[in-house]
Formats: structure tokens, sequence, C-alpha cells
DNA sequence: TTGTTATATTCCGATATGGGCATATCTTTC
DNA sequence: GAAAGATATGCCCATATCGGAATATAACAA
């Protein structure tokens, strides 16, 4: 078996940094895929293939305008996320504390 | 150029199922590879392999102990990405209506 | 020493990736 | 109708994956 697919899930969709910073760019508003492209200095190509995966796993949804397509962002995927990541908060500030402590 | 490595980060880390399962059973106390692998009904081999992607990204930290290895984890790798994702809640809350997230 | 237990590593195979480039599909404009 | 614009998709390549099996390494026990 390979590694699961990146349309697998939010938490595979999300690993790549150029979908991180295209979500962040989905705050907001919703974008052309050439503003995308514009945006982050990428190829129109690069865009569509990550817009693709955002969403595949739900994460982005279209709307036809004419011959553009207008991107959304659909953050609720990104809560599975946060809550698994929040169930750890405690134990990172409590390594934090015990670093202070240390460097005291 | 091919997908990101694993060891790349915590996000890229963090999402395989596995990996995930191993950082929430190191909540709160350390153990052994053997008892990771009983618990988790996995080989040896696949939690030794997922451990050492875990220590390269630094969330979790190993002991000596005899022959055991003792992890322990080391939580606050997952910070950067609670607060990425902790970007997005205001929009998971009423992701239908962006426009009214965004001036909020 | 020899054997056993605990863990790590290597080799193999199948698979999906991200990127570039070319092309296909629509839509708009002339 | 033809050309131009916006977007999506197909093909190709190089690479790293996860998993299994076997083996290596190290510590402990008899």
């Amino acid at each position: 078996m390979a590694r699961a697919a990146t349309t697998t899930d939010a938490f595979n969709a999300v690993a790549e940094p150029q979908r991180r910073r295209i979500l962040t760019l989905l705050k907001g508003r919703e974008r052309s895929v050439n503003e995308l492209a514009g945006a982050l200095r990428v190829s129109q190509t690069r865009v569509s293939k990550h817009l693709r995966v955002l969403r595949v796993v739900g994460l982005v949804s279209v709307r036809e305008a004419g011959q553009q397509r207008l991107y959304t962002l659909d953050a609720r995927g990104l809560k599975p996320i946060h809550d698994w990541v929040g169930g750890f908060e405690e134990f990172w500030s409590q390594s934090f504390d015990r670093l202070n402590a240390y460097v005291k």
C-alpha cells in the first residue's frame, strides 16, 4: 500500500503548503482561479489541480460565473482537525511551562 | 517534484491516521514500542517506522530503558497546526454566510 | 556462551504525488 | 463563425510513501 491519497480527508489535503495558502486567501471572499494564481505567483494549472483536491475533500465549493469559476471557502471540514489537535493543548502548554521553569 | 516527505513538518506527519493514534496513546504517559503495537494491533515494524517519522519532526522523544525505548509525547509541534486551523474558526460556524463572518 | 526479547533498519513492490507542458472545453467578443 | 480568454484535464517524470518479510543490533537471561 502507498501513502493515502491527498483527497482522502482534510488532514491529507491540508498537508500541502500551497493548498493552505489557497484556503487562507479564500477567507472572506470568493476568488477566481486566475486571481489565486496571480496572488500565489504560480501557474494556472497548478492552482486548478490544488483546487480540485480541496473540492473533493469539501474544503471549497465552486460557482460558475461566465467563463470564470469562483471558489468559496467551506471551512467546516477543518473542524475535525481543530478538534483533534485541540485535544493536545494541555500538553504543549505543559511542555512550555516545563521549559520556562528550566530557563528560570 | 513529488509529494513532500512525511518528515517535512507536523502537518505531513500527522496526516497519517496511525500516527495520530500513536500520539493519542502517548497522552499522559510514555509507552514502549511493543506496548503501542499491542494497543494498536499492528506489527512492531510498522510502529517503529511511524515512531521514526514522529521523532524526526519532533512530536515524540525517546528514552532508553534497558532493551526498551520509551516514547514520550512532545506536543509543542502541534501548536502551529492548531494556530493555523484556529484562524478559520469563525468561518466554519457560519460557513454558508462568508461575508457575514468576514465582517465580524 | 547461547538463546531470547525489544527495537530498528533494509530491501521490495505498488501507488499517488506535484509540476510542466500541451490540449480540450466552455464562454465571451469581434 | 473565428479568435481570445478562463479553466480543467491528460500525459510524463522523479520521488517517497506504507506495508511486509527478513535481517541487524542491542540488552538481558540461563
